[in-house]
DNA sequence: GATTGTGCTGACCGATCGGTCAATATAAGT
DNA sequence: ACTTATATTGACCGATCGGTCAGCACAATC
């Protein structure tokens, strides 16, 4: 009766589990779901293949597990973001927050993307429930704004999957940018260049008067 | 000896060929290299496995025919951009031509996305030869635009690369932006929709006048 | 009509796939 | 010390992988 539950908080067993949950989310996101073999994540694991099938159940449920884990990530930051504040700051926020989620997870990103690419077999259900009241939900704040003449009347949708596809251009195809830029890896220059880059052209392109920081005169 | 060249013009065998290239296309396009399977590409063909090596030779073979028949036509649209004229025709053209190209291949770019994903492996040469030359020669451009005062003074290669995400999302990530709408496909009024508000949003955020067709008082 | 070159494909190859299982090792409880 | 639950893994399963090949169909050449 003691020995059922000590299964679920034993220690070493969280550190296997989190070790195999990075072998597979590497595994994964660089060859989808169909492309990744369990030997492989094994191997990176360091770990016998039975070894990976004892602690996941199958490949599918570690698969789903991995995404499950990726979209909690991703829904904290959504949650982070305030909604009633000025646009400014909440645009820029979301570029900045979103920036980081791909730079912090940049495997968890692409097992994402690579999900997607194949038609989001495992995720349509939340992409059409969850994530589509989020969009609905910022985007009539952002139509708002516009009403109210905060800012230029563009489509809510269409800006969100712009930060959206701009920001995680960046992780997903990390290998295009780097190949292009001749550098292994972006630095931390790098990120503060793009976001403020990006900042600067939507917050402009949208007609909002970047306020955030450097406020003095706008606003009334 | 005349057997010999009529090999190479076989109507018929050119038909067969472009069954399996499409074929191929949408299999690889949605599991990546390895993911995908000759099987799947047969089926999908309505052609018995063996029939697909004798054609293409290998996996590989068929493979690179298919990115390298995605990079022709994604050159094309990179020479159709002339750089002579000025910032807004130049984006704005490189904008709606990306739209199209996407919209148009669908399978294509997904498959390039896919190649990106696992880290380029096949692409390597290109994205650090012509392609980081393409982008060079572009950035130089649009630098001199900005000395110019043409435009804002902003990074050249992320510019490029926010056209770049913004315009590819559409067609790479069709299945969250048709979850999210809850619409099966794009339409037409969709897509021209979203090239307007690109070219709104990207033209004024680098602080260029829109005068490509509604000019009157721009420059002097 | 025999020969020859090409199109085509079922059968098969060794390797690898995801997954099962029995056997063993290890640790904990009594 | 003995029992019991859990951790670990080599061996194996049928299915599928990419690829080879022998053999047949078929048309053109001589």
């Amino acid at each position: 009766m003691t020995a059922v539950s000590v299964t679920h908080e034993n220690p070493s067993r969280e550190k296997v589990e989190t070790n195999i949950l990075m072998a597979a989310e590497e595994v994964f996101s660089q060859h989808g779901y169909r492309g990744a073999s369990l030997q492989m994540i094994a191997d990176r694991a360091g770990l016998p293949k039975a070894n990976i099938l004892y602690y996941m159940g199958s490949k599918q449920a570690l698969y789903v597990r991995l995404l499950n884990r990726m979209m909690h990530r991703w829904n904290k930051v959504l949650e982070d973001i305030t909604p009633e504040s000025d646009p400014a700051t909440v645009l820029s926020d979301f570029i900045r927050a979103k920036m980081v989620l791909g730079q912090r997870y940049p495997e968890g990103s692409k097992l994402f993307a690579a999900e997607i690419l194949a038609g989001a077999p495992f995720l349509s259900d939340y992409l059409a429930g969850e994530l589509r009241e989020w969009v609905a939900s910022r985007a009539a704040i952002i139509q708002q704004w516009s009403a109210q003449g905060k800012m230029d009347a563009v489509d809510p949708k269409w800006l969100i999957f712009l930060i959206w596809s701009a920001t995680q251009h960046y992780t997903e195809y990390s290998a295009q940018v780097s190949g292009i830029l001749g550098r292994d890896a972006l630095t931390e220059e790098d990120i503060e260049s793009i976001s403020a880059f990006l900042e600067h052209v939507i917050l402009k392109g949208c007609g909002i008067n970047q306020g955030s920081t450097n406020a003095h005169l706008v606003e009334k």
